[in-house]
DNA sequence: TTGTAAGCGTTATCAC
DNA sequence: GTGATAACGCTTACAA
């Protein structure tokens, strides 16, 4: 023990009385090593409370225990499910989670992520949409060879380094869903441009509505930004149109309790004179009054696994599932039309 | 150039005719330096593209350039907020944000903190409430020489070691406001036990009532846990009391939206019948209907200020402000009773 | 199965 | 002011 300090490979060994190559051995699990050396060196490296040093093995091995979420001001719930997966994903490893926004708009962006890259030099970074859909951030990836992997609403990249939701299918649903229960003119509040999920959102909802036969009213289908006051704005404009919808689908939650508000302040009573659908499940959709018939989209796990796609090798990471169906959650909110 | 590579220290010592060590001296802006060397040196690394290796860095300085939050899963929007004003304050810099949960219930907590802290060493920790106030925690960062900042609702450490709000004050002003409204039976939501900003909000009401010369009543005391359903339980009680208050303050934003939630249910207007006022603005307070009034908590301010005196000099850190004031904003939740 | 020597890319020491 | 040389703590050849 070299006096002050941290216990270092180099006292481990002394004390073990073998070489700091066997002490690396042990500490990395090397299969070709004599049962009783690894057991004496365990011993040492206990008693000493002997940790490894991170910094010195990322010099070594040139890579950081570092998984980094890459993302552009996102949701606050969404980005704490992402970073709640990664954290499952790398729980238990050596890995620590690093998060970094960027601001897309900023026409520094690309060099920004790139600056990050090279600095942090992360194992592997978790793309968050809309970055996730930027091939200029991936070629960069791919450029100082960080490990990548794309969450989004499509199989944009191949397996081992996408994971994705259906929406486009689970907005089918969802929609068909309002169709059973007999409405006809359901409105649609779209998700802003530049992103992938409100246009597959979209596509489901005009893919409900062409397999029922119904045609999409283009004064039905306001646009929107996933915010709660565009959610309000996009139901004001709807509750004044001469014919009304009987129902609302918004492409997420928080614009669907936006519109929730605006039909409350309309003095148009929910579910009773208009059924309100949402997406993504957040903990609030089951905290608002009526509760929200929602799309649970299944972050976490698409995080988690996109954590353990990041640390196995590429061919585990093809092994593993890219895509994490987003069911319907039944709730409060819809009822048959008056 | 050593071939395929990034360049290293070496390649661009090479390229400008000096020692590495005179390049090292130009990175870490030595002032002992010809200004024609500098120059010369800065024009090469300019060239080359040259990024120092943080890794290498970290293992020489024996400090890695992270700064890490370490939590016990609060609520979201609190912990993105404490991400945004720690990459506030580091942005510029070559620091990164790393994010750690931990559960204080798990009997290895305090090793899995060791742990996290013997491993990736960072620079410097945010602690955030409640493991703020943690001294076993603290403990921790001290014998691993882990600066820290806590972050709180009282000056529970020197100046350089933390940022707290002034929830007691703030408190008793919301309080002191509805008594001016005309309110008398006002009724208290709590907070969790074991953290301390329940403790402070709780006394800051106190003292309010007593500034009045009004008496606590115990039937209008709650407890909750800052979740939106002990909101909801706690208002439903107090609804059902045959003297039911004119006017409810809960300790969070969540308690008085789930609060709200319950009047709505039970057939009380808001504020008509009974004004409300939460603690912490999130944006969730101006979004519903009425919107909240409530305390503005800054939360941003007091992480960037964490960040900056992490990233200081201890004499610096202990320069910079500790409290941040918080201000009572007023919403539509509150009116004079009928 | 284990050990030796040479890096990984940077900074600290101490000369010049 | 600037430059050899030795750390920093670990891993990867390559031997033994």
């Amino acid at each position: 023990m070299n006096g002050a300090g941290k216990p270092t490979i180099n006292d481990v060994a002394a004390a073990a009385g073998v070489s700091k190559k066997t002490v690396s051995r042990v500490i990395n699990k090397s299969p070709l090593l004599s049962a009783s050396t690894r057991e004496k060196v365990e011993g040492v490296i206990r008693d000493l409370g002997f940790v490894p040093n991170l910094q010195a093995r990322a010099l070594a091995l040139r890579r950081n225990f570092i998984i980094a979420a890459i993302h552009d001001n996102p949701n606050a719930q969404f980005l704490v499910n992402v970073q709640q997966g990664i954290q499952q994903g790398i729980a238990g490893s050596e890995f620590g989670l690093m998060v970094q926004p960027f601001d897309r708009s900023d026409p520094a962006f690309e060099s920004e992520v790139r600056a990050f890259l090279e600095r942090q030099r992360p194992f592997g970074v978790v793309l968050l949409p809309p970055i996730s859909s930027d091939e200029a951030i991936v070629a960069l990836c791919r450029e100082t060879g960080t490990r990548y992997v794309r969450m989004g609403s499509i199989k944009m990249d191949e397996a081992a380094h996408v994971v994705s939701s259906n929406d486009r299918e689970a907005v089918r649903d969802a929609v068909t869903h309002l169709i059973g229960k007999g409405h006809r003119r359901i409105a649609l509040i779209e998700g802003p441009e530049g992103f992938t999920s409100p246009q597959e959102r979209r596509a489901g909802f005009e893919e409900a509505m062409a397999q029922a036969g119904l045609a999409v009213d283009p004064a039905l289908v306001r646009p929107g930004s996933y915010t709660f006051e565009s959610g309000v704005a996009a139901a004001e404009c709807l509750l004044a149109l001469a014919a009304p919808p009987t129902a609302i689908f918004a492409s997420n939650d928080e614009m669907a309790i936006g519109a929730m508000i605006a039909c409350r302040r309309a003095g148009v009573r929910i579910p009773e004179d208009i059924s309100i659908v949402g997406f993504d499940d957040t903990p609030l959709s089951s905290h608002v009054w009526p509760t929200l018939t929602t799309v649970h989209w299944p972050i976490v796990d698409m995080a988690r696994t996109a954590a353990q796609k990041l640390m196995g090798s590429e061919d585990a990471a093809g092994e593993l599932p890219w895509m994490f169906p987003s069911t319907l959650v039944e709730r409060g909110s819809v009822v048959a039309p008056a």
